[in-house]
DNA sequence: TAGTGGTCTAGACCACATT
DNA sequence: ATGTGGTCTAGACCACTAA
């Protein structure tokens, strides 16, 4: 646990040098290693202690900035950002990384199979696709620890082709765009958002626990695979009042 | 206008060389220069063509990649992202980058000066400080052209430090926040949005002509200088129906 | 097998902030 | 004057895809 001595371990891991320090570094903040939020490691330090080059380092460093984790600045150093900045009590945490799809750190989410059904018309319309074919559904509702109702209420709709990994899906075991990865073998590369305000339909409301009508963030997502193809299809529904999307951007330049 | 033998110019501007080339291939994107999306040049001719290492080339495309207008692939090569995959009509374009800050292509804003105050509670609240001066405040609308009504109300608070610049400020010269920049002289460097869902209040709805208490796509901008303090915090209002945020991920690994 | 993009090194110069 | 992070070069090896 002792992190003065840093040594990436790279054994049977094919992740890249610069993931492990990243998480490596993750951790140390998280774990409150730097009391003082401005004695964080200079680069050079860095290179030092874990004996890899500068690009290596700062791609790691590249990563924890987006995830609004720190804050670099020439001339002065790098900060780590205090966790005040980083969202409140109400607020989902990040980020534009791949966090987005594991952001189950206090909640958990319970889902049931649905059954399969063509794609309804606002996905259909969304992807401009024919979508032809019945597509595996589930339905799931996301709450948080010591919280009063349900912060999400998710349908998710697996394509066609993907019907062998669909139907072994076990609720409550994983998430299930991984457990779809770890079943067909095919790996997620890309995710596209579009958030929305729309009131709460019946079903919405019923499911969350909220008036019919009511404010409510919608987040459309499309997880594709490495050659663009439509692996899942999602709408969360989240209660206006009860989740908020945060997120962090640097200027270039 | 023929790119072929692309020259980056490098005279009296400030910006590096991987931002022009980044703007550069960007325009020649965009103004349709690639028929075939899958003949965009490769990395290493990018290097011959500009005259540039790779690590410049490799800066320059990863901007285009999170906003969302490439796509690559270890092996295949790099293919333009298909513009009916870069975000519809109703779609606000994107992105990870500063380009939220000028995010006007299509669309213009007009806004006045409403005086100064103290900042409303909610803000005070969200940044947890004790925010005490009178506060700059413009109001402002943002229309898109060829569409019925507006698509955002903001109120934008300026800090009491920046007083001096904050009255010279013009309306419907420039967006806020880069007037700020010019007659103050500093840089914004970092953003922080909140993006809820929120019921139109009475002043929301009469401004964007909707319902009163419909829903409402809220989002509460921090704009910060490089030494985090606040310059300018905003809330913009975006009917439900009219607007959509739309953003990339790229799965890292 | 040839070529792509992904990772990584070891240097260098610079703008900038702190001292 | 020193040290920071930002930019940039010229190499290298690798995993992967496609012919």
């Amino acid at each position: 646990m002792s992190a003065t001595v840093g040594k990436i371990a790279q054994k049977g891991s094919k992740k890249p040098r610069y993931q492990e320090l990243a998480e490596d570094l993750r951790a140390e903040i998280l774990s409150g290693e730097y009391p003082d939020p401005t004695q964080f490691p200079t680069e050079s330090a860095l290179c030092a202690r874990y004996g890899v080059s500068r690009f290596t380092v700062r791609e790691a460093l590249r990563s924890l900035q987006t995830e609004g984790l720190i804050q670099r600045r020439r001339g002065s150093g790098t900060v780590i950002q205090p966790a005040s900045a980083r969202g409140g009590a109400l607020h989902q945490p990040l980020s534009n990384v791949g966090e987005i799809l594991q952001y189950a750190r206090d909640s958990k989410y319970l889902f049931t199979p649905m059954g399969k059904a063509l794609l309804p018309k606002k996905f259909a319309v969304h992807i401009g696709e024919v979508a032809s074919g019945r597509w595996h559904h589930f339905r799931g509702l996301r709450v948080r620890q010591g919280q009063s109702g349900p912060i999400a209420l998710t349908d998710a709709y697996i394509h066609p082709d993907l019907e062998a990994a669909a139907s072994q899906i076990k609720p409550n075991e994983d998430t299930i765009f991984r457990q779809i990865e770890r079943l067909s073998g095919i790996r997620i590369a890309r995710v596209t958002q579009d958030i929305q305000a729309v009131p709460a339909s019946s079903t919405v409301a019923a499911e969350l626990g909220v008036p019919r009508r009511s404010p409510c963030l919608r987040i459309l997502r499309c997880y594709l695979d490495a050659t663009g193809r439509i692996l899942e299809i999602s709408a969360s529904h989240h209660p206006g009042d009860r989740f908020a999307y945060t997120m962090h951007i640097e200027v270039e330049g």
